[in-house]
DNA sequence: CATTAAATATCGTCC
DNA sequence: GGACGATGTTTAATG
């Protein structure tokens, strides 16, 4: 317990095997009971808690907490805290430890570079704004507006188009919101306008409303995207 | 490298601390160059790498995928591979071990309890219907429609209700939500009816949305419930 | 600091 | 298997 807490105290990176059981408070309540897990700590102080199947941690705690640990009836029970919103806390009662590895002075500077994201697809289609529609003027990127920002904000023959975008299929919060556009856009310009919904795909319900509501939906996959050069690189190229 | 493909075929779980370089093909698409991390490969062939900060995986798989390895220009690189979809692919080029460890018979057969969640939230309302408003009648939970389902359906002073719940501070979607329900529930019945929002909390453009629209705000927090049983227990008591 | 929207979101559940 | 909504969502960008 002393070399855990003095690990901790020593920025390593720990990695510890136990069988364990666990109670968490705060925005939630839950509790399990005793399993093996992998528990990392971070030197940042992030806490995640893996069990032996899934992708998603069966708790964790983010940074910035404050780890303890204290002997509660012989075993070692693991505590954090964190004392900034929102509050939490954690207890990892350790009942058998598997595996102890402490690890020092990692270093990853590297950031990830991530593409083909719906800023990319954004990127791209105002560069080529006739795969929109081929009449599509482009006016604006991200146009602001009172309810938030228009991906595009254009024209097509004339009339004014707000696009809305997405990289993966469309749901209803997406239809919702380009109606949402579309009936605020008509009313603060007084005239008739587009709206149009730019995805890999649309559910049933969702394309229904889009179709009841009078929009429109145009296909466009983010798999289509050839980019040149990382975000990155083009944020530097560009200044 | 032998020794990691056994580990892998004999289901034991796989921590590996290495220097690394990845690149991830799939539904988006990722670089990321040489830095140090944390690799967990699962029983189950869900792959996750953690960088030293921060909660979340700096690259993943999701089970199922297949995992293999090669020699390449000297290095090892761990190949993963899923073959349903969405289709994925990684590519880990391993350039520095700094640990390795194989567990063997890990086993979890707990199932994560947790509580104070908006469905709690939900039977307990349904239980205490004054909690809502001293005059609300309770009619249905869930009451499903073709938009999706009323978390509570009921009447106030003979108006008809729907009820919309947040366990966390409410925003936009739930109030578009709640209004796209209250807007269909009017049309439906040909009369008025009112649309109510519990939460801890609402955002102000939220609100002022909410208020424009004549939609009522009542303010309800999670942390007030009392839980006397689990869920689990709960509804095996309940069959 | 609050707000807003994206995410390789993941996950459960219902149809 | 698709669709839909909750999540202890987390994270980044923005005012």
């Amino acid at each position: 317990m002393n070399r855990f807490l003095a690990d901790l105290g020593d920025s390593k990176a720990v990695v510890l095997v136990c069988r364990c059981s666990i109670e968490y408070w705060g925005r939630s309540r839950s509790v399990i009971g005793s399993g093996d897990r992998i528990i990392l700590f971070k030197p940042d102080s992030t806490l995640i808690v893996h069990s032996v199947s899934g992708f998603k941690p069966v708790n964790w705690m983010s940074a910035p907490t404050d780890i303890s640990a204290e002997l509660e009836e012989g075993g070692v029970v693991v505590f954090g805290q964190r004392t900034v919103k929102p509050f939490e806390e954690i207890k990892i009662r350790v009942e058998g430890v598997l595996g102890y590895e402490a690890y020092p002075g990692l270093s990853d500077t590297e950031k990830l570079d991530l593409t083909h994201t719906e800023h990319d697809m954004r990127d791209y289609l105002a560069a080529h704004p006739s795969e929109v529609d081929p009449l599509f003027r482009l006016k604006s990127v991200e146009y602001h507006t009172p309810l938030g920002f228009f991906d595009l904000y254009g024209k097509i023959a004339g009339k004014f188009v707000v696009v809305e975008l997405k990289s993966v299929r469309a749901g209803l919060p997406a239809v919702l919101q380009l109606k949402r556009y579309r009936d605020w856009l008509r009313e603060h310009l007084r005239q008739d306008v587009m709206g149009v919904l730019m995805a890999p795909g649309v559910a049933a319900n969702p394309l229904a409303l889009l179709k009841k509501e009078g929009l429109e939906f145009r296909k466009f996959n983010v798999h289509k995207l050839k980019i040149s050069r990382s975000r990155h690189t083009l944020d530097e190229w560009m200044g």
